[in-house]
RNA sequence: CGGGGCGUAGCGCAGCCUGGUAGCGCACCUGUUUUGGGAACAGGGGGUCGCAAGUUCGAAUCUUGCCGCCCCGACCA
């Protein structure tokens, strides 16, 4: 992508309301405009990034066997009557009628929906396990959005549900997306601790949130050290493994300020102890027959009987995933994008739009990145030379190549890491090839 | 939902107390000189001062109501 071609309102100065690294940093580099408390527009820079986020998630859900499908926003109040939710659920829950006062709302989360589409269908225990999901907006009414995307009151989330035929069944389900969260979260660059949580309005027993360390974060953790630099599981689907790395996860204390037991977290050795604040990017919930029971989804099992199916669902917050990446990536200069989700492989910097050579030279890595794959987006504007250093800094792609007449007179271009602001001088064949293999595997 | 605060040009703000020509920086446009880490100078465009009512000869400024937004806390992907 040309810059001169593209649509990126970078600020130098900050608005007034963002008062965390990601919210600020998210409206400078043009990523989303605020349309009104807790909704978002989401400008070109921030959808892409969004967009990457989502397909990683939507990869290792599909790595971990769910199918993706999708639900509408707008539900219909039946459901929600029939599990008794449209009370529990509370103003949070925003209400619509349509013109024949017929009661609608926008969904906050689907259990309701899925559970009375899957009862429509299954009959027998053949048809058993499934697991289905989609990535589609939310809307909770929040009493107070704040942080940006972090808390907004539209969002994008992968929502999961989940059918067994009993409860050992759907129990390795559970462990199955716990291992696929743990391998999601690695792919996005973030350390993501599994804690013990609430269940919240979804009810159930069984239930882990996934949370970043970051000083904004809004929940008090507590946890054991060696948790959060724990490697990625991997990938393979028995049993036997994914309930030890299910145990080796939950063998060591973890826990946000709700579910903490401070004469548990006292038995973790002194040094091993971490009091932190964290941003919860994930929850997964078991639940049983919750909503199979008064909804009636039952499947026939092999000895003739009717049985509810057992069911969790497992969320990821996509549109929060995109500040909580930034919250746990950025520096005084602006965003620093782990390689997985950058919006753009590199930056090329001309530092002399205009000049022949310079033009030539730029145009020249232009199109050997764009045929590599690497996606670059060229600052071929006519701009001076700090400005364009300052705007690639703020939207952080992870590679810049600076090109100008004074390095091509010596047969050489800059390309500046950004993440640890190393600088290397190198032929302009030599760059591409240089940023090729930094990608290798990533793309 | 309790507490606090803010709404004046695209962004950041001053002006309001003590009513009388709407201002500054950045951004934007034109020109000149510049150009290797957010250039300088000159000129220029852009605002029903959140909305409504009231007080007044006169309201950004005073009064009342409404709307919107932010921050701190209690709740949540």
């Amino acid at each position: 992508m040309r810059l001169s071609n593209y649509f990126l309102p970078v600020l130098k100065e900050t608005p007034a309301e963002a008062t965390i690294a990601s919210h600020r940093y998210m409206l400078r580099a043009g990523m989303v405009k605020q349309d009104s408390a807790g909704i978002y527009i989401w400008l070109p820079l921030g959808f892409k990034v969004l967009k990457k986020i989502e397909q990683i998630v939507r990869e290792e859900q599909n790595k971990a066997g769910a199918v993706e499908m999708l639900m509408p926003t707008i539900q219909s109040a039946n459901h929600w009557k029939e599990t008794g939710r449209y009370d529990a659920y509370g103003p949070e829950m925003l209400r619509i009628k349509d013109r024949g006062d017929r009661e609608l709302l926008y969904g906050p989360t689907n259990e309701d929906m899925i559970t009375d589409m899957f009862r429509s269908y299954v009959r027998s225990y053949k048809d058993l396990p499934q697991s289905l999901y989609h990535i589609q907006w939310k809307f909770r009414d929040e009493r107070r959005p704040r942080f940006g995307v972090m808390r907004g009151r539209e969002f994008l989330m992968k929502d999961a549900y989940s059918f067994d035929i009993d409860a050992e069944a759907a129990r390795l389900t559970y462990y199955r997306q716990f291992v696929a969260y743990l391998n999601t979260y690695a792919r996005l660059g973030l350390k993501a601790v599994p804690m013990r949580a609430d269940t919240g309005p979804i009810g159930g027993d069984l239930s882990h949130e996934f949370l970043i360390l970051a000083e904004t974060g809004e929940s008090e953790v507590f946890c054991h050290k060696d948790l959060v630099d724990m490697p990625a599981p991997g990938y393979f689907d028995n049993a036997e493994d994914l309930k030890s790395v299910f145990e080796q996860r939950t063998s060591l204390y973890a826990a946000t300020d709700e579910k903490h037991d401070a004469e548990e977290f006292a038995k973790v050795p002194a040094d091993k102890q971490l009091s932190a604040r964290g941003i919860e990017v994930g929850h997964i919930f078991y639940f049983g027959d919750k909503y199979s029971e008064p909804m009636k989804a039952q499947v026939t099992g092999a000895d003739g009987k009717n049985v509810n199916v057992m069911m969790g669902s497992y969320g990821v917050g996509v549109s929060r995933l995109v500040g909580g990446i930034i919250e746990a990536s950025h520096d005084e200069d602006g965003i620093i994008w782990p390689k997985s989700v950058t919006p753009f492989g590199a930056g090329i910097i001309n530092l002399k739009s205009g000049d022949a050579e310079a033009d030539a030279a730029c145009e020249d890595i232009y199109q050997k990145l764009s045929a590599a794959g690497i996606d670059p987006l060229y600052d071929d504007k006519n701009d001076r030379g700090g400005q364009k250093f300052a705007r690639m800094d703020l939207i952080g792609l992870p590679y810049q190549i600076v090109i100008g007449p004074r390095g091509l007179k010596e047969g050489i271009v800059e390309v500046k890491t950004r993440a640890t602001g190393e600088k290397q001088n190198m032929s302009p064949a030599d760059a591409v090839k240089f940023i090729s293999s930094e990608y290798e595997g990533v793309i």
